[in-house]
DNA sequence: AGGGGAACCCGTACGC
DNA sequence: TGCGTACGGGTTCCCC
């Protein structure tokens, strides 16, 4: 589930492997995953440009073409993007599910796996870009992402606070297995109102949420199901999961060791927090 | 504007 | 063993 150390991973090594790569050809396997652009629109737009650079915005891979047009991948849940070729082996079991291909030089490829194929593949101008990402809330691991800035995003808001760190208007990567394992850190509870918490809740929050992602990122991001970096690594943050899948069992604080509840209350989505440890 | 719900998709788990 | 069904999960869009 690529959220915001597990996309920044996947641009990361894109960046290394294929900035200056010339796009020879595209093959849309299935047309469904494309948005804002037909197959047609889609494959005349990118082949024959050049990759300039691959970067990370929230939870997507930017990859920005000479000329100013982008390719927005949206990995969702089961999506990734595997380079094939050029000494990097595919693994073969993803084969059937490739559903977008573009062709590079020196006989490489760059393919858009998706399991469950909801995640996304748009083609972007440069100025239909800049509006989309002007809708998307600030980078949790800016320099300037202060405890101010954060309780500024959840001000004014009754809605839980762990669904509104995941309103990606309102704070950009965050998703659920980072919003828990915040949360824990911080010792503040899910369910609580966003406009509700404190001034040293902001900040061990903020604080938190910076390290918890940091870390992540330092460790290639979290591997849980379905997550493959381009070269196919899996991210090593998954031993450092405090609470994410883990109801039932003992809270790691020390001296707790309270069993982690879980729970649907917030949004429908699951929920694990220590009971005890988190006000 | 803010909030609620459906749609998108398919591997996996589970019931019979 | 095989078939049918429920489920999950982020984002977008539609409606209230």
């Amino acid at each position: 589930m690529p959220e915001l150390p597990e996309t920044e991973t996947i641009a990361r090594v894109l960046d290394r492997h294929v900035a200056g790569a010339r796009v020879l050809g595209v093959e849309v396997a299935r047309p469904g995953v494309l948005r804002e652009a037909d197959a047609a629109a889609f494959a005349s737009g990118v082949s024959g440009a050049t990759i300039a650079r691959v970067w990370r915005r929230a939870k997507l891979v930017v990859l920005e073409l000479d000329g100013g047009a982008k390719v927005i991948v949206q990995p969702r849940f089961t999506g990734a993007l595997l380079l094939e070729g050029a000494g990097v082996a595919f693994p073969e079991a993803e084969r059937r599910f490739v559903r977008l291909t573009l062709r590079l030089d020196g006989g490489r490829a760059l393919h858009y796996r998706d399991i469950r194929a909801l995640g996304t593949v748009a083609l972007m101008s440069a100025a239909r870009f800049a509006e989309y990402a002007a809708a998307l809330g600030p980078e949790p691991l800016a320099a300037d992402f202060t405890a101010a800035v954060l309780a500024g995003r959840l001000a004014g808001s009754r809605q839980a606070v762990k669904k509104v760190l995941m309103d990606q208007r309102r704070l950009a990567g965050v998703g659920n297995i980072y919003a828990n394992e915040a949360l824990w850190q911080a010792r503040v509870a899910p369910q609580r109102p966003a406009a509700s918490l404190t001034r040293a809740e902001h900040r061990r929050l903020r604080d938190a949420l910076v390290d918890r992602m940091a870390r992540s990122v330092a460790l290639g991001g979290t591997t849980f199901e379905n997550f493959l970096g381009p070269t196919g690594e899996t991210g090593r943050f998954v031993h450092e999961l405090r609470v994410y899948g883990r109801a039932g069992q003992p809270c790691a604080t020390p001296g707790c060791g309270r069993p982690l509840a879980e729970d649907r209350t917030v949004d429908g989505r699951a929920t694990v927090f220590c009971a005890r440890c988190q006000k």
